[in-house]
DNA sequence: ATAATTAAAGACAAAAATATCTTTAATTAT
DNA sequence: ATAATTAAAGATATTTTTGTCTTTAATTAT
């Protein structure tokens, strides 16, 4: 469904919502520990979440790191795919037609809106403090282990 | 939600199963431009949709070309995903953690999975042939024009 | 038999995605 | 001020996906 880079992002997102906050800092490295992605990638992967610090803030220096607002931990869940560039999947034909729609419409699209439509929701509408607070409570988890 | 690959070997299936039969065949280029697809790319794609011709057939020389029998036509559209190796888009979790499960779920499985099932109820239950007839009567389309 | 036609197969190329490594800049603690 | 720490930025590498081109093999019509 989603690209590496997309997934990584949306677990690094929970992971930070989750452990972090203004005055506890978490570290490129306890991150992609916690959400099993690659390091490197992942700091890159991050640099895009921080710009404008629109999800996901961050400061350098020693007991740097990165963190999420109170403000940002209440997005919804979308607002990553909208910064990855991956909301489009949400949007997109399922036979990969530009110009499906209701008037020109693929042999899919009437049976696949009705899915679509429900993706949509459940990303707008479930926020990422959601997905942290159930694994906060044990009812989720984030990682292979 | 599928790659270009599968998106090309979609829509060239349900073309084929439209406008082929038995004593009438399709080219290549034929059926790539009725899907808007890359011609030798869409070529290698049917090398693999007719591997043991299970889904589509194909006989070389003159007045060859590309068929599907009655019998492939009745297959659900989920064939052509097993056969390109995207089956998996049905099942994977949504984070892309490969131990997601009921006993160990991700923080969006619960409510994810609902939306899955439906994807593959759609994909195993939907015939290539129904998704031609809706085309050949005039109800949906497969390319950009 | 021969030539024409068509898909199959294989080699190659380009682009995009994924991943790593190094250098730089900011911040903090001392 | 200095040194240590941390993310940011940039360069590079690898792999996968997408796409093209050429050669081969099968089939048919003549």
């Amino acid at each position: 469904m989603f690209s590496k880079s997309t997934e990584y992002a949306l677990r690094a997102t929970i992971y930070i919502a989750q452990k972090s906050s203004e005055n506890c800092k978490l570290g490129i490295k306890a991150i992609s520990d916690a959400t099993d992605s690659p390091p490197h990638f992942t700091a890159k992967i991050l640099q895009v979440l921080t710009k404008n610090n629109k999800i996901i803030s961050s400061v350098r220096g020693p007991n740097g790191g990165f963190y999420m607002t109170e403000e940002a931990k209440s997005l919804p869940v979308r607002s990553v795919l909208d910064v990855m560039e991956e909301d489009s999947v949400l949007e997109r034909c399922i036979l990969g037609l530009n110009k499906c729609s209701e008037a020109k419409p693929c042999p899919m699209h009437s049976q696949y809106k009705l899915i679509k439509q429900q993706l949509i929701t459940l990303f707008e509408t479930k926020t990422i403090m959601e997905l942290a607070s159930d694994i906060r409570d044990g009812e989720a988890f984030i990682n292979n282990d």
